[in-house]
DNA sequence: ATTTAAGACAACGCATTGTTGATTTTTTAT
DNA sequence: ATAAAAAATCAACAATGCGTTGTCTTAAAT
């Protein structure tokens, strides 16, 4: 009947121990935030922590795995016009997204970030834009995973520093530079 | 008079504990791997360790630093030639070199490496490209840097797929293709 | 040969870890 | 409303790793 299974009370307590993790992300590496920390700053017992989480890591991948799901989700409630590049209306909703949840995002995405998110967050673009690099694909399918490679990167790392810029251009401009980048590289310098 | 400052003993201390600090890089996270760890391994008492790093991070900066330094090094010894694109001819000595110190690139460029590390990687070559690019740049200093930083990222990502997947293709292919996705963009598949 | 630096070793108090079992509180099902 | 089930609390545990100390031994530089 009801689908969702797991009750307030668990979701409250996930809830704590995911702002204060994020809380202490914020100041310091991963690597120096111990259980013991989370849960005082989020006045939960650890052994608490322990039953939901394995440790600092677990819990990590955990916010990172939701946040793929909402951006999947933002996604899926779009309609792109088909007429248009649909990588520069996607980079749009996707730029937009990461400026609704900045803080978030620059915590995850930035040194301390693991590079298993930046994979899964290129990988939400990439999966849903091969079928319209796949119709004008000349090249083997293994020299195009390459190239699909370098650009998903690319993107990763313009985004980053996006938000370590303070966002300080338009979500519109940043996604047509992203766009031409792709698209034509620094041909778009000449 | 002598510039090697430092004695071979120390040296030997030292390469010892990198030795068995890549050694378990390969097997296990950074995260899982101890000081204590590090030293049963490369049979050095642990007050030792502590005598020349601070720990697992440090000693993990100083190894890609010499890196880094042996890349600029071994990039100045070489003349490019000035007619044909310097960018093309620099890449595929850093391949040359990736693969020549494949195993531990691999190690230090895959998920348990650093994101420092790679900045810094991106850094050599953008340091070295920069007039290039400079020459012929059309747009603002600002949007450049963000090009840059694409473009950089973009490389890394290649690199470390091509590491990933055993270095199946040749050093020229690999550089001629990055050239290409820098200069053109996915604009190469049509 | 003498001085200087590096490493070995044992020992320390301290913090974090992961787990336990008993208890209380909240949620869910009847 | 009440009983049963699930979740969170708490205190306590041994184990491990931490970083530092002082003393002693060995190697290197002059």
């Amino acid at each position: 009947m009801d689908n969702k299974k797991i009750n307030r009370r668990v979701k409250y307590t996930r809830m704590g121990l995911k702002d204060s993790f994020i809380k202490l992300m914020k100041a310091k590496p991963i690597r120096r935030i111990t259980i013991t920390e989370i849960c005082e700053e989020a006045d939960i017992n650890r052994a608490t922590f322990y039953s939901h989480y394995t440790d600092q890591y677990d819990l990590l991948r955990q916010i990172e795995q939701e946040l793929v799901d909402d951006i999947n989700e933002y996604l899926e409630s779009y309609r792109f016009n088909e007429d248009e590049s649909q990588f520069l209306q996607m980079m749009e909703k996707i730029f937009e997204y990461i400026k609704e949840n900045a803080e978030v995002f620059t915590v995850l995405l930035s040194e301390n970030g693991d590079r298993n998110f930046q994979k899964d967050v290129m990988m939400i673009v990439w999966n849903r834009c091969k079928d319209e690099w796949a119709a004008k694909k000349s090249v083997r399918e293994e020299i195009a995973q390459y190239m699909y490679t370098y650009v998903a990167s690319g993107c990763i790392g313009i985004i980053l520093k996006w938000l370590q810029s303070g966002m300080d251009k338009s979500i519109h401009d940043m996604a047509v530079l992203v766009s031409k980048m792709t698209n034509q590289g620094l041909s778009v310098l000449v």
